[in-house]
DNA sequence: CAGTGGTCTAGACCACGCT
DNA sequence: GCGTGGTCTAGACCACTGA
């Protein structure tokens, strides 16, 4: 995959910012390093500058790249922030935390839709998806509650998945073919109700942080919506922030 | 402020964006309100498709306009949220989403430096520091208690600067030549003390987020370690991640 | 100075939502 | 069918960087 398609249905600029992630990827672009020249690209790939210029923009927003005025376009070097805007799974998290993450699944069924689930999946209210309970743990001690709802064509198969020991992320990408690629995320602060308080094992009227997100495939196609409640002494969330422009009075 | 100057130093794309947040601020577009075709905003200010269409596509990834294909482009509902990956003072924060930042500041003092605080800003324990207490407001309405902790060579002459109306960032840019360039950023659920919650006007025992940042200046020198309260009902971070490599079982 | 990103134009065709 | 946003082009001039 190292030329765009004038033919694809995938518009151009979605091609090349595939092509320049699978760069650096590979570690054929490293970080600190400076890309070709929006012209450059733009020759290269027989598109106009504008086309190349928003596939570096987005990329841009999404923190892999960095541009300088008069000096080009960088691969970013602070690995620390792509660390943390990083999408993944419960079990990476954990791994990369330094916990044994641990899974129990209370139920997995289909159950239609309601309306911020429709919402969020791009389907209709009433449409069945496949729901999913599960209680995460990290070294056997219950960290959070999460239930994700699931739209693809086929999805009832998972209904046989053993979700016990595979992610379902792994299973969506291996198994289904619909790698999780991107993520909308939102998470407060609230209170723990009593059925969720007795499941993670605190008290009633504990701190929890709420965390909502909405995961796409490719083409920004969502695919799961999930809604977690996260202990909230046991969890802290980091974030690296970086300054775009002049601060105002 | 209702035309766009061509010969404004200013970018048209830019003006465009501050008379649309002013059209929000003023109410003129409330939340769910439909806005006007990219069309016809090009042809009302005198500037091509591609310019206005600039202007909407910065104000949607700064989550005030949501657009939908075939539709049209829409006012946000008002929800407080925050860009995790975007480095701005509370102020820009506010504004960018719509409400009218106001401040309160509680206190402004030289204060030593706890063993917490001198770790963050890389200081000794016991090394005086400029401790600023504010209460934060949006639209009037409290949203959260901050308190910073400043620490550069001449530090003490905030004393003398007035708080109420200038952003810390901002002075500490401008007057002082520490522009804040990077954070790191923590956050956790957690309970609202008494004393704090007399202050947001809220209950005993309401949730709220804790959030604690070390603000960086050129070179990763540490400028503020701030450690804040926000009220939690009314207050929603929001992250966009995406994925870099493989999911793993 | 040449090369870079930043801004801007005046068109074009497409897919989608609605009536 | 018509209006919307989504994509795309082939130019243009600007401000900035670095040799």
């Amino acid at each position: 995959m190292n030329t765009i398609f004038r033919n694809s249905p995938l518009p151009r600029y979605y091609q090349l910012k595939e092509i320049m992630r699978e760069k650096i990827l590979s570690g054929e672009w490293k970080p600190g390093d400076l890309i070709p020249s929006e012209r450059e690209l733009s020759e290269q790939y027989g598109i106009s500058r504008m086309t190349a210029r928003q596939a570096i923009t987005e990329l841009v927003n999404e923190g892999l790249f960095y541009r300088e005025q008069g000096r080009g376009t960088f691969v970013s070097r602070n690995r620390i922030t792509q660390q943390l805007t990083k999408l993944t799974g419960f079990n990476e998290d954990m791994r990369a935390r330094g916990y044994k993450p641990g899974t129990k699944v209370l139920s997995a069924r289909l159950w239609p839709a309601d309306e911020t689930v429709a919402a969020h999946l791009h389907i209709r209210p009433g449409d069945k998806v496949f729901r999913l309970h599960r209680l995460r743990m990290a070294d056997d001690d219950p960290l959070a509650l999460e239930t994700s709802f699931v739209s693809f064509i086929g999805c009832e198969k998972l209904l046989e998945d053993d979700l016990n020991n595979y992610s379902l992320y792994y299973l969506l990408e291996t198994k289904y073919g619909y790698p999780p690629l991107e993520a909308d995320q939102e998470l407060e602060a609230g209170l723990v109700g009593s059925e969720e308080a007795r499941l993670l094992r605190i008290a009633v009227g504990s701190p929890v942080l709420y965390i909502r997100r909405t995961t796409y495939t490719e083409r920004k196609q969502p695919i799961e919506y999930a809604a977690s409640i996260y202990s909230g002494h046991k969890y802290t969330f980091y974030a690296h922030l970086h300054r775009e422009q002049l601060i105002s009075k």
